[in-house]
DNA sequence: CCCATAATGATAAACCAATCTCAATAAGTA
DNA sequence: TACTTATTGAGATTGGTTTATCATTATGGG
């Protein structure tokens, strides 16, 4: 059976606190400061099993490694900070997106990217 | 001096003939439609040399390689074929997006992504 | 408290895209 | 046509992410 251990705790802790998309690798680097000793081969088994209960979403994004977030949440988009690296999460949705599908094609899905500077960048 | 080779000709036809952001495998795959010999070092060494004479630009795809596609078009954004595979241009953008942006952030670019079936691709 | 075994950490290995190496080829000027 | 050298093809190599290995640790039911 499933055991809860203080890694898949702080693993969860940090997707909790940082309510946005998160690289394995800065899950690594926030779940040390509760669990020093934590590895990333465990990051990515632990993201893997998440993945498969559905705990947490794949989020692909253009041109980097794959993110993850917390499952379950309303539909939305991402904003990516060209400062500080991070992707942050945005409510909402451009409507009017079938107008620009042409003709004969059909539209399943959609996704939008915006870039810029997040609060804590500015000039 | 920079020559003109078959192998380049190729490419700029492949370019020219498909009007849509390309991997280097397809170029490689198209390519050698008209030269058989070609190879996956001269598509990229040609894609970089493009690359920095802004004749073909650089797109970054979610979850997939990098593509290319000619430089010098209007602002636009792709759709992307869930059946073969292939992403193509579609005109226009969703108006409005500065909307999504959370207070205190500034957009500075964008990007969106439309997930389907294409007119090829239907039932 | 015991103990079966799930989970972990460190590191090796697999993967894939992209680049490099180098001998062979061929463009294009003289 | 001859020659300089840019370009090529094949395969090795790199760089980064993700997965596998395996001895060790530690969870949680009995």
């Amino acid at each position: 059976m499933q055991r809860d251990t203080a890694q898949r705790r702080a693993i969860r802790g940090v997707f909790s606190q940082e309510d946005r998309p998160l690289t394995p690798q800065e899950l690594l680097e926030r779940a040390q400061d509760t669990v020093p000793q934590i590895g990333l081969a465990t990051v990515y088994r632990t993201l893997k099993s998440m993945t498969e209960a559905e705990t947490v979403m794949i989020v692909d994004v253009p041109g980097e490694p794959q993110r993850y977030e917390l499952a379950g949440k309303d539909h939305h988009h991402h904003f990516s900070c060209r400062a500080c690296g991070r992707m942050f999460e945005m409510d909402g949705c451009p409507g009017d997106l079938e107008r620009l599908v042409p003709k004969g094609f059909v539209m399943e899905d959609h996704e939008v990217f915006i870039y810029g500077r997040c609060v804590d960048c500015q000039q």
